[in-house]
DNA sequence: ATATACAACTCGTATATACATGTTAGTTAT
DNA sequence: ATAACTAACATGTATATACGAGTTGTATAT
C-alpha cells in the first residue's frame, strides 16, 4: 500500500487531488489536522509536515484556532518553468517547432560569462520557431555548453521538448530561471517569421536556466509575438 | 533573554543576519543541525523548523548527507510588490510623477468585474506619468473603489507613493498582484508622452492588486517604455 | 434576553527519540 | 597502490507527547 512514498507526500498528493476535483473548494476549510491523522493513521507532526508544504507553495493557508483553508489562488501554477510546449498544451493548442539552426559554435563573451564557461569552449546553438496550431508565436535561441550535453545534436528537437530531452538523456532538471523582459521592434528575418512583414512588436526575453546546484545549463534569448503571447505573473 | 519570540524565529533571524554580514557566504555550508541545537540549546526539530523556513523562501538549500548551504540567489528580492517609486530608488534614480487625471468615474464593466464592485459604484481614476530623473518611463492608470478609499482625492499623489498613501491612511497593504504582460505599439498621446513622437514600442501590463483577504483593491493598466524599462523575474 | 464562563476544538510551539538514507574520509585487506 | 569496507556524520522521515493560544458554540447565571 505505502508504495515507498513518504506518508507526508501521500497526504499532500491527496489534498492536491481533492482540491483539483473540486471537493475542497477555494476559501473553504479542509479537515483538521487531527482528522487527517485518523484518516491516514499517522501522527500530527507528519500531517503538519504535509500541510506546511502546501501552505508554503500557496495552496493552503491557516488561521490559528479556526482551521486550514484552500487559497483563492494556486500561485504555484503561474510560476513554474514550463517550457513552451507544455505551456501551449495547457492552453489547448498543438505546439510544434521548426529548427532554423542547430550547430556547434564558439560562444560570444557575454554568453560564455553567463554560462560560466571559457570563450574557447564549444556551445550548441539551437534556434527554433515555436508554433501553436502552426501559427508562429516565438523565436527561441538557446545556447548550451557542449561539455555538459555531449551528443545533443543526435536528438530530434523538432518533435520533442528540449527540456524533456535534457531530463531524459542527461538527467538534468531546470530548477530556476532568471529572466529579463523588455519590448522592442523586430525587423528583418525575425519579423518576417513572426508577422509575415518587415516589422512587428515583440517581447524580448533573455536569461539563464540553472539546475539544482545553481550551475547554469542554458542561456536563452527569445522573441515573443507582442500580442499573440501574454506573460502571466503572480507576485506576492 | 527569550524576548517572547519563538526560538525557531530567533534562529532564522540569526542565520539571516549572519548571511547578511557575509559570515556565511553564497554556496558555503552553514553549521549542521546538531551544532545549531547545541548553540541554541534546543531540539533538532526546532532547528529544522527554522531551517525549513529559510529553505522555503530560497535563502538556503539542503543536500542530504552533506549539509545545508547558502543559496546563490535570494529569490525573495525580485518577487516583491515594490511599486514604481521604490523600484526606481533602489536603482539609483529619482522618481517623480505627473498627474494626468484624478477623478471619480463610473467603471467600465470589465473593471467593475475585476474589482468585484457594481457598475453603479464609483471608482477613482488616477492616471500618472512616472518618471526617473525627470525622464518619462511609464504611464500608469489605476482604478480604485471609492467605497474603500473615501476622500482619497484629498491626498497629493504627485509627490507621494500611492501604496504608501494606502498603507498610511487606509491601513491597506498589497499582498498579491496578478499581472499580465504583452507588447504593443503606443500611439497618440501615450506615445507623445513616452517617446516625444507619434509611435513607440511599450510593454502593456494589466492586472489586479489584492489585500491579505484576497479582496481586490486596485486595477492597474499601464504602459512601460519598451527599452528604458526591463522586467526582472526569477522563476523557480 | 443578555452577559459570562467554560468546554471543545483549532492551529502554534517545543521536546526527546528512533531509525533510514546519503556523503565523506580514513582504515583495512588485497 | 588500489579497492573494499567501515565509522562518523549529515540530512530525511516518523512517532508520541505536552502545553500555549486563538475561536466558537453552548450552558449557566443574572
Amino acid at each position: 500500500m505505502p508504495e515507498n512514498v513518504p506518508i507526508y507526500q501521500q497526504i499532500t498528493a491527496y489534498i492536491k487531488e481533492t482540491i483539483e476535483k473540486g471537493i475542497y473548494q477555494k476559501g473553504n476549510i479542509i479537515p483538521s489536522e487531527q482528522e487527517l491523522c485518523n484518516q491516514f493513521d499517522t501522527s500530527r507532526m507528519t500531517v503538519r509536515r504535509a500541510i506546511n508544504d502546501l501552505v508554503n507553495d500557496g495552496t493552503l493557508y491557516r488561521i490559528q484556532g479556526r482551521g486550514t483553508f484552500v487559497s483563492h489562488f494556486v500561485f504555484r501554477k503561474y510560476l513554474e518553468v514550463l517550457g513552451f510546449s507544455y505551456h501551449m498544451r495547457t492552453l489547448g493548442f498543438q505546439p510544434s517547432s521548426k529548427i532554423l539552426s542547430f550547430e556547434i559554435q564558439k560562444p560570444e563573451k557575454n554568453i560564455a560569462e553567463e554560462l560560466k564557461i571559457l570563450p574557447s569552449d564549444n556551445v550548441f546553438y539551437l534556434s527554433r520557431v515555436r508554433m501553436a496550431d502552426l501559427e508562429p508565436i516565438a523565436i527561441e535561441n538557446v545556447f548550451l555548453p557542449e561539455k555538459r550535453f555531449p551528443g545533443l545534436d543526435k536528438y530530434s528537437l523538432e518533435e520533442n521538448s528540449l527540456y524533456d530531452t535534457l531530463r531524459t538523456y542527461y538527467k538534468t532538471e531546470i530548477f530556476l530561471r532568471h529572466e529579463k523582459i523588455n519590448a522592442i521592434v523586430a525587423e528583418g528575418t525575425d519579423a518576417n517569421i513572426l508577422f509575415s512583414k518587415n516589422k512587428g512588436v515583440v517581447m524580448h526575453t533573455w536569461g539563464v536556466d540553472f539546475d539544482t546546484n545553481m550551475n547554469p545549463i542554458a542561456y536563452a534569448d527569445s522573441l515573443y509575438h507582442g500580442t499573440k503571447y501574454t506573460f502571466d505573473i503572480v507576485i506576492k
